[in-house]
DNA sequence: TGCATTTTTTAACAAATGTAAAATTGATTG
DNA sequence: CAATCAATTTTACATTTGTTAAAAAATGCA
């Protein structure tokens, strides 16, 4: 469980931190293609991703939406649900064969409300995630899809050739079409 | 400071953490126009504005683009700066005559790990942030320019009268041009 | 290996949005 | 109250991107 722990330490966390949250994990291998969460369900557990690759995404009208993407080491949640106890507006589905470790129920909640170091790490867990919600925005204000493809490849090298066109456009907020063609224009 | 407190209050406070927060706070009466933080910089204040109306945006290539309002109640910072004691990417500009109240430093920072309620209100404040800005990504991604005006009047009723068309049109990210445009077809 | 299915690319056209500049409206002040 | 300045709207045109459909390439499986 390298990856989960790595992730749990790099938030900060010290020793007595990990041993207060590694027994709570449950291992769970997953098959691609699994839905983790669901959108519009009250989804209280909390995963971290040891293997694999996954997408949180949105549908309306039709249109599916990826604005989200984890591999190995990131956390998994459905955010409103988790914070606020309220349905959640995203899926998190598995794009590869995957191995995660869950955490049912708030049992992060009850430790948050108990212990001074578990209430800091929950902090800059939320804290990071923020600036990442940012920093997205951002680019996607200021980018063109060319220059968002382009550091989408430098920020998940990996990712490129494991998941699909598809999903990738919509993270970049363009068609498909207009992702082939930058793609074209770059050879 | 009625604001304030109710800010404070409405992220899970007890009557302690207001006791706790209160004593840190100084008040700022500063000008329309003031530019309380500015991108590039480590900034390290946290503000509560108790009265006014502030946009945070950032600069690049000439262009800039507000993607953030706040109005009374609301708290200011720079999200990198304060959390990563890096230089932040946005600058926040008030956009009227304002009273804000400043916790300087890292005052809050040595609550938060010396303190369990007072670090969850921190937790709290994140994630509060957090769905937010992942609420204001995907409005982008999945609805019209128009519908996001429409949802803009809905959620910032007061600010459509008190902030300029070119920094709500870049805020709902199109050209001024284009939210005219949208104006011009509601009537 | 070869067939079927899925994914990606290309093409053609329509629609939406940006840019630049001019016209209009509104606000401020001497 | 007129004059000036700032903000908003409108116009004309160019560019980008989306949509739909078809072709090509890649993948999976019998």
């Amino acid at each position: 469980m390298k990856n989960t722990v790595e992730k749990i330490a790099s938030l900060g966390a010290n020793q007595k931190i990990i041993d207060l949250i590694l027994p709570l994990l449950i291992r769970e291998e997953l098959p691609k293609g699994y839905m983790l969460l669901r959108e519009g369900r009250i989804e209280r557990s909390f995963f971290f991703l040891e293997e694999g690759v996954a997408r949180a995404f949105h549908q309306a009208d039709g249109r599916d939406v990826t604005f989200w993407f984890g591999a190995e080491g990131e956390i998994l949640l459905s955010l409103k649900s988790y914070f606020s106890n309220v349905p959640g507006y995203e899926s998190i589905e598995l794009l590869e064969k995957s191995v995660v470790y869950k955490i049912p129920d708030h049992a992060l909640q009850n430790l948050y409300l108990s212990d001074l170091d578990m209430a800091n790490w929950g902090r800059r867990f939320a804290e990071f995630e923020l600036m990442r919600a940012d920093k997205r925005y951002l680019n996607q204000q200021f980018k063109t899809a060319a220059e968002r493809y382009e550091e989408f490849i430098r920020d998940y090298p990996e990712l490129v050739n494991r998941v699909q066109l598809g999903h990738i456009a919509s993270y970049l907020g363009v068609s498909q079409v207009t992702l082939s063609r930058i793609r074209a224009e770059r050879r």
